[in-house]
DNA sequence: AAAGTATACTCAACATGTTGGGTATGTCAA
DNA sequence: TTGACATACCCAACATGTTGAGTATACTTT
């Protein structure tokens, strides 16, 4: 039940309603977790029943009514026996892998493409981790930002040490394999 | 439906009983995917289903009877279908980096004795890492190895990537709040 | 002889994630 | 005025992953 925690973790900054929520997620800039909108609506309906959050319905104008989700008392309990909980690190699955792992039997030339396919992806979501990490040291409060700022900065750093290690491990692969064209020129 | 073609991506290499199978993805050494035998069992007999798959019986002495599955005409042509489709990247879900976002929240202490957790996790898993990379080396084969294990190399050497760039970032959080320590005595 | 371990497969329930739809209101541009 | 887009919510079906059983046989250790 992690997707749930997270959301409770949200909600702990801050209330929030559903949707800008689920556009948190969207972005997932700060937090690295990935969820769709239904399954936010579906969770927060979940920790309503479970007294770990509450709402009210706020009338908008111009837009539809807003439901503005809070964290109970129960939640922040909730919230703090989780994080006393040792977390495991999440289970890998990755095609890529997989793909790799059984590269010898297909054409040498579809591998390639899926590497270099994914070097852009990394290329491109470190290009955007770089831009965000420029803006904590342009704000002018250099070295003085609060906590939280610097925990957010370390959950950036976090990304950007994932994506440059994909990066360099698709350079390794890329080097192989033309190392093996190098070596074997009869294929 | 990624299990379903990392389980043909296994059969393809060789004709395989489930209870081998899901061996593999236990030891997961080779392919960093993890699942449960119940989710192979699950799988196969849908894969059988779909014709991706054949399996014969093969009694066996002393031991239970064995469903020995191989991979088809059918399935080679939807791995081979399934290779041409370019992967994406799998989303990320980490308990802990949502733990760090919140880091202001909580005791201190909690947090650094979460990340220590980490630590100590991935760097035994790196150390495991190791050893099997000292066993590429050290088969006196050195560098005329056969293409299959050059690819399953690759992998392996994805999964120190992920260690060490854990590890790396580990050290940063710990620097950082270690710095917040010296810098702020009154807390 | 009993307990533990390994082999080998199966079922059921539930949690979580994915996909594609639907209901509204309102703004802005073609 | 039609269509695209943004705000804001909800439902159902399905795929996938997790948890905890159960059914056997046979070897090994206590």
């Amino acid at each position: 039940m992690a997707l749930s925690h997270t959301i409770l973790a949200l909600l702990s900054q801050q209330p929030d309603s559903g949707y800008d929520i689920s556009k948190h997620f969207d972005e997932g800039l700060s937090c690295y977790w990935k969820a769709t909108q239904q399954q936010v609506y579906r969770e927060l309906s979940k920790l309503t029943k479970n007294g770990w959050v509450g709402f009210e319905t706020v009338p908008q104008a111009g837009k539809p009514d807003k439901k503005i989700y809070r964290i109970t008392e129960d939640g922040w309990r909730e919230l703090t026996r989780w994080y006393t909980e040792p977390t495991e690190p999440t289970p890998i699955r990755e095609d890529l892998l997989v793909k790799v792992l059984i590269g010898h039997k297909v054409p040498r030339q579809l591998l390639v493409k899926e590497v270099k396919h994914r070097q852009q992806i990394h290329s491109a979501q470190l290009d955007r981790y770089r831009e965000i990490e420029a803006d904590y040291f342009s704000g002018g409060d250099c070295g003085n930002s609060d906590l939280g700022t610097q925990f957010k900065y370390l959950t950036l750093r976090r990304g950007i040490a994932y994506e440059t290690s994909w990066l360099t491990w698709c350079d390794e692969v890329m080097a192989m394999i033309s190392n093996l064209k190098n070596s074997n020129k009869s294929e």
